[in-house]
DNA sequence: GTGAAAGCGCTAACAT
DNA sequence: ATGTTAGCGCTTTCAC
């Protein structure tokens, strides 16, 4: 049974019980001013009593500030997608969570920027991540003067250094060399169709290497968002395809996982005839049979530094000279070890 | 560069620039009440150019509501502790994420509803997720009058019913006689040390079953929060006494996996000498030599449902009579099949 | 050490 | 179809 005739306590309804006036308790809670120490008891015996907590709202109104840090992941198929989007999803997001509450602020996820039925939310700041090419929330949100971190950079706008960032030419580069090493003669690279930093960059990567070490570069869309059959429908075309590479590069690490299967019923020997890496890893990576080489994208790494970040800029920093730099983690494992 | 200077506009500034009332700008936002297309339009032409949007924080002053739903996490062991804590904090962090956003309302994780340093924050209710037995926050909550949804009931709490358990008696119950059929003699249960309904509710079941079945139960606590060197000791004490076990149900999955490690050490054979199972499920258990098998937390399920009942509630549905039930999943793999 | 009062930006009741 | 205005609960300036 609840009441439902009560109304919450407000700091007025404190002022009277405790026979002061409402400034007075307000300066009582915050500790602005001095209180004697008699006047104090009271307010906060009248507070207990009544069960009051100060209005958040009402606060932020007149201060200006909520103590809330607002999230946004922009990758579209984090909602709908596969098991690994849903695992890379949860990683980050519980990663800036554990984040945020170890340093005790709000976070809050905003539901839709976009939707005018949806209620806009009180935030200081708002970390956005994995932007696309210009992208259009990043655009509102600057244009709304919100204070804004990006986790990973949005690749059309360089100069906008509040952001964390992966180096990827370094870590991509060296997973090529490994290949390269292990005997790889023909790299192909299966990319997403995201447009974000992680496709561009590490696809950048890849037509540089190739360029450099004077191989045909050989690149094919396998979009993030596509199910289950219809990946594996691709990945076939490939492995049937006459000129089958000896290589690929996967960018998500279920279909990475997928190529293994397929190559696994067609007789094809991972890693002797095919080596399979993934510019992601999760649980499919590290499961599969064999497990499959991988790039972590260390978002753990990526969520305390944008948080450290958006508190330093709250807190009236400098804007900074360069994003920050973060490296992802190569882990070899045994689709591309030959020896 | 930003401007530093610029005020954010308000309703006043677009009134103004229409050359209207604020309430009409208002309603004109809100759709509240019908206006001309010919002021329609300048309203928002203003509001556009002067980059409007309504401060969140006086609208849910004004209206009482913030649109915004809080999540807590009771499990203290959560944020400190080792992988599987995290996989699992993230997995449940994400899945009501992803409801929530699905829905397209605001989640805000609360940082610290005691620290009284901690501004509280705006939520029109809050989901509690595993609380303890007469949780003391889930006590705050009631005594401030937000409406509150649980995950997992507050075992000592049973007339609380907006809340969404799982079946615990049913799938304990399933495993044990699994164990039995698959010809355990022995079963030990290494139980956590949290005092949450998982805990109670598959210890009760568990000391229920072996009294129905004329068994000594025999159960050890081995606490959530030990690292893995104490768990390993504690294990291998299990593992080592001279009426050893031949199955064991761990509580965390990593130290189930932990447990199959310390039997192939010591030669003891996995399922044939020793079965073991795990109370939750994680990709410690997916992958450890042999497989564990475990129940899953359907942590997926219980966000959906506990999202949908919060919904209901502010929506003005009536007290359910009984908690919503759902059931756990129990994965039966190779550590506990021995034909 | 304490109080009075203005006002943050908005919604909604009551006007016309 | 549009305007006027009270007031949501708080912080903070100014006064004493």
């Amino acid at each position: 049974m609840e009441s439902r005739t009560a109304r919450r306590a407000t700091i007025r309804d404190v002022a009277e019980r405790a026979q002061v006036s409402i400034s007075t308790v307000s300066h009582a809670f915050s500790g602005s001013r001095p209180i004697s120490e008699a006047t104090r008891e009271r307010i906060f015996r009248a507070a207990t009593e009544l069960g009051y907590d100060p209005n958040p709202s009402a606060r932020s109104l007149r201060t200006g500030r909520s103590g809330i840090i607002g999230l946004i992941l922009r990758p579209r198929f984090a909602l709908t997608g596969t098991p690994d989007r849903a695992e890379t999803f949860n990683r980050l997001v519980g990663s800036v969570a554990t984040e945020m509450l170890r340093r005790k602020v709000g976070l809050i996820h905003v539901p839709d920027l976009h939707d005018p039925s949806v209620a806009s939310v009180p935030m200081d700041g708002c970390i956005v991540a994995h932007p696309y090419g210009a992208d259009e929330v990043l655009t509102e949100l600057l244009r709304r003067d919100v204070p804004v971190i990006t986790i990973e950079e949005d690749p059309e706008r360089p100069e906008f250094t509040w952001a964390v960032r992966l180096d990827y030419t370094a870590v991509v580069s060296r997973l090529l060399d490994h290949l390269r090493e292990q005997g790889a003669r023909d790299i192909a690279l299966l990319t997403g169709t995201e447009e974000n930093a992680w496709n561009r960059r590490t696809r950048e990567t890849y037509l540089d290497w190739s360029r450099q070490h004077d191989r045909t570069a050989r690149t094919d869309l396998l979009s993030e968002g596509l199910d289950v059959d219809d990946a594996e429908a691709m990945i076939r075309s490939v492995l049937d395809s006459p000129e089958r590479p000896d290589a690929v590069v996967v960018a998500t690490s279920d279909f990475a996982a997928l190529a293994a299967k397929v190559a696994a019923q067609r007789g094809i020997r991972v890693p002797e005839d095919l080596m399979i890496a993934a510019l992601t890893d999760s649980e499919h990576s590290r499961a599969a049979t064999p497990p499959i080489t991988a790039m972590d994208l260390n978002h753990e790494g990526l969520a305390e530094q944008a948080v450290e970040l958006m508190l330093a800029r709250l807190a009236g920093a400098e804007t900074p000279a360069e994003p920050l730099v973060l490296s992802p983690n190569l882990r070899l494992r045994g689709s591309t070890r030959r020896r």
